[in-house]
DNA sequence: CGTTTTCTTTTCCGAAATGACAATCAATTA
DNA sequence: TAATTGATTGTCATTTCGGAAAAGAAAACG
């Protein structure tokens, strides 16, 4: 053996700049200088570290939503029952203080970042197919009366929502910091009470 | 007098060939020099007709809005009554063959540039304020006696919808090609129906 | 020790984009 | 015809980024 790998923490750092980043200069801003320059490394040391800036984009996918299936898919899959739909109207309409979380900036210049390389894009998918998924059996439990059809569409519908107003959040429009989204996402719940 | 100013031709051949870029190459592709080769023009051209870099896209956001002032503010405003919504709807939820339109993709490259952008992002607010206002006039002409406050919900849901809907379209996603957006907008739609 | 492995630093090159400036050309009007 | 206004073209310097390679330093291990 040779000498001790850092590859764990450098990454780890890198890939924390590296959302600073995206949220600070937006997609095109973040560079391999600027992520070096905020990780405190060197330029030479992300290359070393994750190649070069697509390897980075894409390393970088993955990094972010591991850590979301751990914290929303997973926590959903180990919610039981009726506890889990609550679990998703918080997360995504979540009505803190805050108007936007902070990663909802980064995951925006991401998509932006999936439309053009598809291997991102692919990242991308896979991870909103199982989160979109996961809001649907959150719906199947709260609802098990409700067709299929239906809490599918209420399922992508609030997805949507969710992606919508974060958009016009970052906007800064008013009527996006109101709790009018949440108010839309009951109305679309109210469809799976009613007919069953 | 001198010369005849060619400017408004000049700035039209330059607006479309923006926004071509944004949509070819996204906004970080959207350089002075690729706007130049789009357009049949010099780079010179594009600097003496627009300014710099940031001018141009300032530009390029009221030229595009006013267009859409047109298109839809303008087609609502002039339609009455009860033909209103259904020109909403197609025009958030066009099934049509196409995934998603054109310009779909050149405005979410531009609201990318607005949240860095100030001046551009004043332009996306009085532009989306108003087409919000005008969701809100065509749902209160068919559903007159619903309450403001459930109109005005529906409302941004529905351009949320919309909104969220053509970012899943542009990642690919197939679940955003299955009108399954259209199935959650007349879910909202059926709250106004229902208690005045 | 010395070898091996990995980290770390440094240097170089090329491409692309921007900003600024200058010079020439063309059309209109006094 | 001369002056003026704006169109058109071209050039230069600077900056930023990305990609690649080389060379040195540090730590583990036999």
């Amino acid at each position: 053996m040779g000498r001790p790998s850092m590859a764990a923490e450098r990454t780890e750092q890198i890939m924390q700049a590296t959302a600073r980043c995206l949220q600070k200069h937006g997609l095109a801003g973040t560079t391999l200088e600027r992520v070096a320059e905020e990780s405190g490394l060197s330029r030479s040391h992300v290359r070393h570290y994750v190649g070069n800036r697509d390897d980075l984009l894409q390393k970088f996918a993955n990094w972010l939503y591991s850590g979301y299936e751990a914290e929303f898919i997973g926590r959903i899959a180990g919610a039981d029952g009726r506890d889990k739909l609550p679990i998703v109207m918080d997360y995504l309409f979540s009505t803190g203080f805050l108007p936007i979380s902070d990663d909802d900036t980064v995951i925006r210049e991401l998509i932006t970042a999936g439309i053009a390389d598809e291997r991102i894009r692919v990242v991308m998918q896979t991870h909103y197919t199982q989160a979109i998924q996961s809001v649907e059996d959150a719906l199947a439990a709260e609802h098990p009366e409700a067709s299929p059809g239906a809490r599918r569409a209420v399922a992508y519908g609030l997805w949507c929502l969710a992606m919508g107003n974060s958009m016009m959040a970052e906007l800064q429009l008013p009527v996006a910091s109101g709790g009018l989204v949440r108010a839309a996402a009951e109305s679309l719940l109210e469809r799976l009470s009613r007919h069953g």
